[in-house]
RNA sequence: GCGGACGUGGCGGAAUUGGCAGACGCGUUAGCCUUAGGAGCUAAUGGAGAAAUCCGUGGGGGUUCAACUCCCUCCGUCCGCACCA
């Protein structure tokens, strides 16, 4: 660094002090203008933030200025989602409150955020732990409690012994804990949920109103709801007036079922084995496939195990009498439990069926080989003939499956249904760092609600939040002793705490009047600014907060809370920032933090790098060579506005034609896919023709155009350097005021164009020919270049083909 | 197993509708400037070749005057879901 390159020490904290004073960020709900939410995925305040977190506000803080720029009520707030885990993990540790650690990340945070020169409306600051924001997250507790939304059940539930917590399924990931890696195990326990399942369908609907989300994120929602059409049949149990039912989506193979299948949880297996000869076998076999938990069963592909209960069901289609047996294939969370079992057709059922030396029998036949049950080395689970089928016998096996199915309907022996794969969203947490859920529990009134007006349900501060199974809210006497809302009888308080993801299911919705005392948001005012433009975040949210984000916004506008029913009309997920293979994170040692690296060459310099890096959907590997490359960019362009132009020359219509074309460039990167990378590699061009044409001599007005040019393209990229260039270029007031610049087209077109042309599809010369040449005249002087003469010689010309402005194909 | 994305120099990555492959940057090499350089400037930089030219976008095949781009097929990498009936 010698004296001459960019003082950006003096510079950055100069406009960031500045744009604090003009409120640049400050949303004016006044304002005529169209107004555009640019919302970026709230952060947890862990210890501070590393430069992967950095790309995700750099990204918003470049849309943000950009919309300014060109003309929106930009609202970009910000907030802290700071219930959870780690700050409560923190204070088993160090003994400290996770209040006093969590807040003291925040300001920390803060003033990161501010080093980068990303702008926010601060006076719309939300955090998630704080009374007058999680009172609200009760109020909405109780609004889905009295929709019937909000429950109570036994439940088995997935359990990390690590944690001493409860999980949603969508926070196991193969078998594991999504926090801490531990393998989950299975317990059951009085658990509160919210009824998710009651909007799969309008979840999965909806999904194609999102046509501004990455394709990846809505299958994934997609997968996740887990619709699967199909019929359930109920099997009449033999010798006895009941019958068990079943799921299929294969209903084309009923006439090959050959036996039936229970899951060791199903609630009927006691009673059916009554007075069975072998049915403590039975029992201990049931009891050892529910000890292969949810974790093994999901990480291990385990050995197919079953057992003959020893009892019959009725195939109700030919009445034919099959086996009843057990397996731990068989999972009683999905479906009902009991599943219909078609060797020749299902691949888990052939493979069971060997094992257990269980008839195979084919019914749909493969149209171009024959199929031998004996001989058959797998199940056939393609198209095909129906066969062994009745009435059905010759069908195509699609045609087949509606026929079948209207029949069982009509014969009401079984009915069309459509399963889901969602489960109900598991909300309880045993842990201390959480919004209180606001239940009391009552001898003589059962469940009660907390009455709105005595919320918050406030969390305790003097709390032993070390875990032990229990919430640690059931040791804080003063907390747990309450009085009935009802009959004012004593009663006690539910101790557990609502998960996180619920806190920040609604929080964009805070951000519109954040201080609010008497409700959580004013209708007309998120009416207005819902929904959000441009949500920006990390994928790793692609199924569980924006599932459930959509899920409560549906609720809300079921329950005339707001008019629109989905809060995110454009998604934008940014790739991770790798650093030596890996994510980047503290056990790791790979965290690259920004605060040196902003120490040494300043914010802007670190925000191009970041948005240079590469694509900003894909991950990136950070190199900090790249680093100083921006470095020198930057300086080349400071270069340029310090040093006069010594050689002013001619005029340069190249120059300004670069300068309009840069402008087109910038502006459709920007806006079409956020693609920085080129929007930037552009403008790097257009400075190196500055250089350039500095050397050859340039008229002042070209080289003043593109200057300008230069210095409001980078703005959003750098602001702080744009903003001092601005000044240092004689202009008054902020660069972010001033409209985004639009191209000249006329300035586009060339007086001069290149022509390529290529012989028998090999390009052999290029020639420079007038904008509006005719054709005629273009296949006079492609036809008499030199260099065009010497390919073709004497054969000739079987078609001359002309691209406009392009190319000339000749093929002989 | 199912679903999706992708495969381009030493590296990150460019390439509107098929139309000059490798923009821009990093790195490397040579030179200039400088007391010095981890600063700046100039030039070179996919491979082979003295050159004309030829070969090159994971492999093979196809469509086309023309293919990184479209079609078929194989291989590989990454991601999501996974005993879902």
């Amino acid at each position: 660094m010698t004296e001459n390159s960019y003082p950006f020490k003096k510079i950055e904290p100069k406009w960031q002090k500045f744009w604090r004073k003009i409120g640049l960020f400050k949303m004016d709900p006044r304002s005529p203008k169209t107004k555009y939410y640019c919302l970026m995925m709230f952060p947890y305040p862990s210890s501070a933030l590393h430069v992967g977190h950095g790309r995700n506000y750099i990204i918003g803080d470049v849309v943000a200025r950009f919309m300014m720029m060109r003309g929106f009520n930009v609202l970009t707030p910000m907030g802290w989602d700071a219930f959870g885990l780690p700050a409560e993990n923190a204070a088993i540790k160090d003994g400290i409150h996770p209040k006093t650690s969590s807040l003291r990340n925040i300001t920390r945070m803060k003033k990161q955020l501010d080093a980068w020169g990303t702008g926010y409306d601060w006076s719309r600051e939300v955090t998630s732990c704080l009374p007058d924001y999680y009172k609200w997250t009760q109020w909405i507790f109780l609004k889905l409690y009295e929709k019937g939304l909000a429950y109570k059940k036994k439940a088995a539930v997935n359990w990390c012994p690590s944690c001493q917590t409860i999980l949603a399924n969508e926070q196991v990931i193969e078998g594991r804990c999504w926090r801490c890696d531990n393998q989950v195990t299975e317990k059951v326990l009085e658990q509160w949920f919210f009824k998710i399942t009651a909007y799969a369908q309008r979840l999965l609907d909806d999904l194609s109103k999102l046509k501004e989300w990455p394709q990846r994120v809505r299958t994934m929602q997609q997968n996740w709801i887990g619709r699967s059409e199909g019929v359930r049949i109920d099997f009449p149990l033999e010798g006895e007036d009941k019958a068990l039912s079943c799921f299929t989506t294969r209903v084309d193979t009923i006439y090959g079922a050959t036996y039936m299948v229970l899951a060791a949880e199903h609630p009927d297996i006691e009673k059916l084995i009554e007075g069975a000869p072998n049915r403590d076998d039975i029992l201990a076999f049931v009891e050892k496939v529910r000890k292969q938990n949810i974790a093994s069963r999901a990480t291990a592909e385990i050995e197919k195990e079953g057992i003959f209960t020893g009892r019959y069901v009725i195939n109700p289609v030919n009445n034919r009498q099959i086996p009843l047996w057990i397996a731990n294939y068989v999972l009683m969370e999905y479906g009902t439990g009991a599943v219909m079992a078609v060797p020749a057709h299902d691949q888990r059922d052939f493979e069971f069926a060997k094992k257990y030396n269980l008839p195979i029998e084919v019914v749909i036949d493969n149209p171009n080989e024959a199929l031998n049950a004996q001989t058959m080395r797998g199940a056939y689970v393609d198209e095909g003939v129906m066969v062994n089928s009745a009435q059905f016998d010759g069908l195509d096996n699609r045609q087949a499956m509606e026929k079948i199915a209207d029949f069982m309907e009509k014969k009401k022996i079984g009915q069309r249904t459509v399963h889901y794969r969602l489960r109900d969203w598991l909300i309880s947490r045993q842990r201390y760092w959480g919004a209180p859920i606001p239940i009391i529990y009552c001898e003589h009134c059962g469940q009660v609600p907390v009455n709105e007006k005595d919320l918050p349900v406030l969390l305790p501060e003097k709390v032993e939040f070390r875990p032990h199974g229990e919430s640690p809210l059931k040791q804080a006497r003063a907390f747990v002793n309450t009085t009935c809302p009802k009959c004012k009888a004593k009663a006690r308080r539910e101790t557990d705490t609502m998960d996180t993801f619920v806190d920040s299911s609604w929080y964009y919705l805070r951000y519109l009047s954040p201080k609010d005392k008497n409700r959580p948001f004013e209708r007309e005012i998120v009416n207005k600014w819902l929904p959000v433009d441009q949500y920006i975040g990390g994928v790793e949210h692609a199924i569980l907060h924006l599932l459930y984000s959509r899920f409560i916004t549906k609720v809300f506008y079921d329950l005339g809370l707001v008019d629109f029913d989905e809060p995110f009309k454009r998604l934008f997920t940014q790739g991770m920032i790798i650093k030596s293979g890996a994510k980047m994170s503290k056990s790791k040692g790979n965290v690259v933090s920004p605060d040196e690296l902003i120490a040494k060459y300043g914010a802007d310099t670190v925000r191009l790098y970041t948005l240079f890096i590469g694509p900003p959907e894909k991950d990136a590997e950070w190199n900090d060579r790249g680093v100083e490359g921006a470095w020198r960019f930057l300086n080349r362009v400071w270069r340029l506005i310090k040093q006069p132009n010594v050689a002013e020359g001619k005029k340069n219509d190249w120059l300004k034609r670069k300068t309009h074309l840069t402008i087109k460039k910038v502006t459709e990167d920007i806006e079409r896919e956020f693609h920085f990378n080129t929007a930037i590699s552009a403008i790097m061009e257009l400075v190196n023709e500055i250089y350039k044409a500095q050397d050859e001599g340039v008229d002042a007005v070209a080289r003043e155009e593109a200057l300008e040019a230069t210095v409001i393209l980078l703005s959003p990229f750098v602001p702080h350097m744009a903003e001092e260039m601005w000044q240092l270029l004689g202009k008054k007031n902020s660069i972010f005021e001033l409209p985004w610049p639009s191209y000249d087209k006329e300035a586009i077109q060339a007086e001069e164009v290149l022509i390529v042309v290529q012989i028998n599809g090999r390009v052999r010369a290029k020639i420079t020919v007038p904008y509006d040449i005719t054709e005629e005249d273009l296949k006079e002087q492609v036809l008499h270049n030199e260099k065009v003469t010497t390919w073709i010689k004497e054969k000739p010309v079987k078609k001359f083909l002309i691209v406009p402005r392009k190319l000339v194909s000749i093929v002989l």
